[in-house]
RNA sequence: GGAUGGGUUCCCGAGCGGCCAAAGGGAGCAGACUGUAAAUCUGCCGUCACAGACUUCGAUGGUUCGAAUCCAUCCCCAUCCA
């Protein structure tokens, strides 16, 4: 199977500009692509993270993919998809974020010499003029047009800024600016990104004459049509730092039953027949499936001994037995005469506030070293925090608190 | 620049002098049921020293025994007119 109809079987296409010559290109490796990320945080998410998948697929069956890191982009902010404006993010933050975006892609696509490139878009959009660019792409853009464009027509109502207004021209002025300099014949992104996208093929066709093409992904949802990758309106990390190998893990480890299959065809590199086998497989087969799926990302994102320690500390926890060791885990100045358990759960960020420690006891949600906790004012001796104390936050939430030495 | 309607707790959205920490919904959290799923039901859902106290309703001042609610100024947003 040739890599177009694996991405088409895998369902990751949503929209293309022209099938036929799209598909010959990727499939004889004659794609150059690439594919934007504007840095509004400093960390990727488990969003992007299709994204990575993408590129690395195309890029093994020999297309050359172009990292863009939206160091110019970010500072306008993308409107699509958004019904208010986005904060306005500081030189410094970006920059910051553009470090940490380009050592995480680095452990997961291969740059240098004739494999994938990294860009920034500051490098060329921070040095524009403004009446220079009016004048060379301002004209080929029909304010008429964007306006019908779907990712404005949502902000019509609520208010849309010319600072956001503007962030369509960007956006296609990289392309525009990619096609000339790098060879870049390809776009691809999420398919809120269409029409940004197609502004970039369109500018291309009307300064040079030229063909470009634009293509888009699936956004990943669950069976609700909600955006996936996110907890409590939290992102998922990849940056083990913010999101926890363990807590990554059990992110995929808890996918709704209607949306295993759909993560691990998606997501995982695990070959399309072997997939296709898996959908026979017996219904009671289900949570096999979702540990599969939660093995392979953490392995993928975090390395095989990481996936190994989330997937054993969560079979020790959930499955009975006693390996505790991989539990994420806080380390606490403790003093002489101990802690107060609410006091510790708000150490360990259970809770966010006393009051809600204190709910969350009175309603039986806390344990301690497997003993249900009842009373708020439960003192956890010095002595039995340097021996590490075990609280169980409902009935997912592992934490494991700790005296320092 | 003018006219009109607005800015309420994570989000939407009621409240329009005391009964308001503020209706209702959504999200979230916990409990029950389960399979670490979904659906459903129940409880919670500003902070704290949780009896009670304290801070919040765009900002700042003011009127009042008392303000999210009234007044003034300012900031921001939408719609229409320029």
């Amino acid at each position: 199977m040739q890599i177009y109809e694996e991405l088409k079987a895998r369902g990751l296409i949503a929209q293309v500009t022209d099938e036929p010559q799209i598909r010959d290109l990727i499939n004889n490796g004659g794609a150059k692509f690439y594919i934007g990320f504007d840095c509004t945080a400093d960390s990727l998410t488990a969003g992007h993270f299709m994204a990575l998948t993408l590129m690395k697929r195309l890029q093994m069956a020999g297309n050359r993919p172009v990292a863009l890191i939206g160091g110019g982009t970010t500072m306008i902010g993308d409107p699509s998809g958004r019904t208010d404006m986005r904060k306005m993010l500081t030189k410094e933050d970006i920059d910051h974020n553009a470090m940490c975006f380009k050592r995480q892609m680095e452990k997961f696509i291969e740059f240098g010499e004739g494999k994938a490139e990294m860009v920034n878009n500051a490098d060329w959009l921070l040095n524009l003029n403004y009446i220079e660019l009016l004048r060379e792409v301002g004209t080929c853009f029909s304010v008429n047009n964007m306006l019908r464009a779907e990712c404005y027509k949502q902000r019509m109502e609520k208010g849309l800024s010319f600072l956001e207004f503007n962030y369509m021209i960007m956006q296609s002025y990289d392309f525009y600016y990619l096609y000339q300099n790098h060879g870049c014949n390809m776009q691809f992104g999420g398919d809120d990104q269409w029409s940004n996208m197609l502004g970039g093929t369109e500018l291309i066709r009307r300064k040079l004459g030229k063909d470009a093409y634009a293509m888009t992904i699936t956004l990943l949802t669950d069976s609700q049509g909600k955006k996936m990758g996110k907890t409590a309106g939290n992102a998922v990390w990849l940056d083990p730092n913010k999101t926890s190998p363990f807590e990554f893990y059990q992110y995929w480890r808890n996918v709704g039953d209607a949306d295993v299959m759909k993560c691990i065809r998606m997501l995982t590199f695990l070959p399309i027949e072997e997939i296709e086998q898996m959908e026979h497989w017996d219904p009671s087969r289900i949570n096999e499936k979702k540990e599969l799926l939660a093995f392979e990302l953490t392995r993928l994102v975090h390395g095989e001994d990481e996936a190994n320690k989330a997937q054993a500390a969560a079979r020790a926890l959930f499955a009975g037995g006693g390996d505790d060791s991989n539990m994420p885990t806080t380390e606490l100045d403790v003093p002489d005469d101990g802690m107060n358990i609410v006091d510790l759960m708000v150490a360990c960020k259970l809770a966010s506030s006393k009051g809600e420690a204190r709910r969350l006891i009175q309603q039986g949600g806390v344990t301690l070293d497997g003993e249900k906790v009842t009373d708020t004012y439960q003192l956890v001796t010095r002595d039995a925090l340097r021996e590490g104390v075990k609280i169980r936050k409902g009935k997912k939430v592992f934490h494991r608190a700790v005296a320092k030495a």
